[in-house]
DNA sequence: AAGTGGTCTAGACCACCAT
DNA sequence: TGGTGGTCTAGACCACTTT
């Protein structure tokens, strides 16, 4: 087990070691997604450190996100959770307040070879191979959203071929290419309808929209998917405390 | 000193119950803004908890964001980080990088009786005076958000006549008026520019732009501010890691 | 009953800050 | 030099989960 030993003469803190360490067998897949990790007193003794010093490293990795832990069973290692994603702030609740799945609608689904843009984001050389894919979401008949979606063909081949009705992608990354998504990030800005837009959310041209860019990573930080979603303005909400 | 002490038989962990206690001292005013509170072991002491405990109830204290921490030097009641309003996201950099204060324009600065909408949000009956304040911030030559503030006047007496060029509220509100702004809770949604604001922020009509709406709360989340602010589009950017 | 994380204690030693 | 928070240890007891 002993991969790196913690060591006391480092500058840093144990336990930012000890969290470092945790954050490395997960990226690097020797701990992989909701496995039970070792309980602190096996890896007190491991590490040769306190129990205090490894469940204040494991309470960080908590807060951080990467982790959870529940009493009596053990601590998991936590799967990104994206209903933190800007996603969620599109509100499209039915009236009688139900949580429904949205319907996918399928517009592309093809093998291109990467534009500039998408290649410098993927890390990967302009005109290399990517899956584009165009998707529409609607939820009680209204289409919130509409996302292009492109993947890195090396990782993903056979995707073009799958059929993608109201599936989560990211479960089938995981499962049928080994591609599990590890983390994300999100920029977002407000923009206005242009015309292709305005027809496929169903809003009037001009009309406001939010534009999100995701890009998402797999293990060592490898970028793997690029998406551009526009959803309609009008059913973006957003609140925070500041405090 | 001992207004409550915490109790062991309590279903809640004592640490819990401290940290209540000091969100209680902090709201009543019996510890203030910036003020100095006992060190760790005062607390251990007087409330006869371990020094452990009442070390893990000021970490979460500093985690909520109602105190922080100098090494050497003390614990101390945090004012709200306005830094952490949704006015950060509106980038408005200048091109040597620097951060500069931006101008303040008042364009409305005058009593009123309170509209409905404002009445609910401040909690005082429609009617009633209110001072409302509009004003727009322009930094490097841009005017990048223009916005309407309404105080409660019977709190605010006076404020009516300031010369506001470039001041702060919120100290104002804290020195002049004894009240300070404790916590404040931010909406956001896009829309389009209307002829006026398009004027005000220099912008194209139906160009997009970012609506936050702020209460603003005093002591014993007594709301005392409201205020609508509208930001150029085209100068918010909002980045997150999902994980 | 055995193992897990959650709480709580008591104390040591260190780094930092004011005086 | 004395007081502060930051780190780390060692151990007790509890609540929860599984076998």
């Amino acid at each position: 087990m002993a991969i790196k030993d913690l060591n006391v003469q480092n500058e840093k803190p144990l336990y930012i070691q000890l969290v470092e360490l945790i954050k490395e067998r997960i990226a690097d897949n020797i701990w992989s997604i909701g496995m039970m990790i070792p309980s602190e007193n096996e890896l007190a003794r491991e590490l040769d450190v306190s129990a205090g010093t490894v469940k204040k490293a494991l309470n960080v990795c908590v807060q951080d996100g990467v982790l959870f832990r529940r009493q009596g069973k053990g601590t998991f290692v936590a799967s990104p959770d994206f209903s933190k994603s800007f996603n969620r702030f599109f509100r499209f609740a039915s009236k009688d307040g139900e949580q429904n799945i949205p319907a996918t609608e399928t517009l592309v689904l093809e093998v291109i070879e990467a534009p500039s843009e998408i290649a410098e984001k993927l890390k990967i050389t302009t005109g290399e191979k990517v899956i584009k894919y165009r998707r529409t979401r609607t939820l009680n008949g209204i289409t919130f959203v509409v996302e292009d979606i492109y993947l890195i063909y090396e990782t993903f081949k056979g995707f073009e071929n799958y059929n993608l009705s109201g599936k989560f992608l990211y479960p089938i990354f995981h499962s049928d290419f080994g591609t599990p998504i590890l983390w994300a990030k999100e920029d977002i800005h407000p923009d206005v309808a242009d015309k292709n837009t305005a027809e496929l959310l169903g809003i009037e041209l001009k009309a406001p929209v939010m534009c999100i860019e995701r890009i998402a990573y797999t293990h060592k930080d490898q970028p793997v998917e690029v998406r551009f979603s526009i959803g309609r303005g009008d059913t973006f909400r957003y609140s925070i405390i500041v405090r």
